[in-house]
DNA sequence: GACTAGTGTCGAC
DNA sequence: TTACGGTCGACACTAGTC
């Protein structure tokens, strides 16, 4: 089973100040820049009937918008965001046999057991966990009922908001078959490009690509998947998530610049505040990159393997310094967004959560 | 050929 | 007409080493 609340940032808002429940409403992350610099987090379905949606700058959200001046534009609260999500996530588990966190608005639920493999309790089980959330936080959401993680996925975007979508076993086919390629999670918009030239858009069309094709194009792993998906095979087991494998900071420069003397305080403060979630979790780091976000939007990546794992700051400035100095080397543009991140981690002996031995 | 390191791309939310 | 966030994961590809 996949649960997915509903454009969930927005509906938060809408939770805590239900006179917005009518209204368009854009959830913002401003940049810094000033005015209305930023992209739009997440929008509620009265505004996505103007053509407001994520990821879309704000500037062109407020001029879809423009007709409606009761529309309302709020920073992100990601703090709120955190509780809410945290208070639903407790509910949620207790439906679950193996429960598996994914985000901050979804979650797989295997509920094979509880349910003796029955999709009529399966289908039962979910009405009455999208009845809790309802009725314990005025919270909707969209799940999927599935043989596995994949097709829950997908069957959970299937109908929202507030759907239930149950596919039994017997039916995957012909519920796969006509769905556009870009419904299936891990296919963007360059992947879905690609497969448009080989005459693909549909899943049905995908099932008649061989898979070595698939292989030749995409590589071994991603073809492989690819093949699988089009028949609505999927093994992963839904298991309790795993820690982090990085740590990463990224912000937006109050102006595109290549000085050092400007980009320097702004790296160092990135650093402290990796540095700070790093020593938090009481975990060790190998590797530092910088990740630079050009004028153009292109990006840059560059990163270094330390001598051995540490939790110096003194050491990931030094080396992020280090990395961006080379790259302002060849740096031609201004850079925009500068960002770091430590991965290749490792616990602090003596300190690691008993449950990692096993 | 196996492995590691480094870079870049793509995608999800 | 243009416009544009932040965090994370997966993996392809290439080069170097053994």
């Amino acid at each position: 089973m996949h649960v997915d609340f509903d454009y969930f940032y927005a509906q938060c808002e809408e939770i805590r100040r239900p006179e917005l429940r009518t209204r368009p409403v854009c959830v913002c992350v401003y940049s810094g820049r000033g005015g209305d610099s930023g992209a739009v987090a997440t929008a509620n379905y009265a505004a996505r009937e103007y053509g407001a949606k994520s990821g879309m700058p704000i500037t062109l959200a407020k001029r879809s918008l423009a007709g409606r001046d009761d529309a309302e534009f709020l920073r992100v609260d990601f703090g709120h965001y955190e509780e809410v999500s945290a208070a639903a996530m407790s509910i949620i588990r207790g439906f679950a046999d193996t429960f598996e966190y994914v985000g901050r608005d979804e979650a797989y639920l295997d509920v094979t057991g509880r349910t003796g493999a029955d999709f009529g309790r399966a289908s039962h089980l979910a009405q009455q966990l999208k009845n809790a959330l309802r009725s314990r936080m005025q919270l909707s959401c969209s799940v999927g009922v599935s043989p596995n993680r994949l097709l829950s996925k997908i069957a959970s975007d299937y109908k929202k908001p507030d759907g239930l979508t149950v596919v039994r076993p017997r039916e995957v086919e012909k519920f796969l078959g006509p769905l556009p390629i870009r419904d299936v999670p891990g296919i963007g918009g360059r992947t879905e490009e690609r497969l448009a030239s080989e005459g693909v858009a549909t899943m049905e069309d995908l099932r008649r690509l061989d898979i070595f094709r698939l292989q030749q194009m995409f590589g071994r792993k991603t073809g492989t998947y690819l093949h699988n998906a089009a028949k609505g095979e999927d093994e992963t087991p839904v298991s309790e998530s795993s820690s982090r494998a990085q740590y990463s900071r990224l912000s937006t420069l109050s102006r595109d610049s290549t000085d050092i003397g400007f980009l320097r305080p702004h790296l160092a403060e990135m650093c402290r505040d990796v540095h700070g979630s790093a020593v938090a979790d009481s975990v060790m780091f190998r590797s530092v990159g910088i990740h630079i976000i050009q004028s153009d939007l292109s990006a840059r990546t560059r990163s270094r393997m330390l001598r051995a794992p540490t939790q110096s700051l003194t050491e990931l400035e030094r080396c992020a310094e280090a990395l961006l100095e080379e790259a302002l080397e060849t740096q031609e543009s201004g850079i925009r967004r500068l960002g770091v991140r430590v991965a290749d981690l490792s616990e602090m002996a003596g300190q690691s959560d008993i449950t990692s031995y096993f």
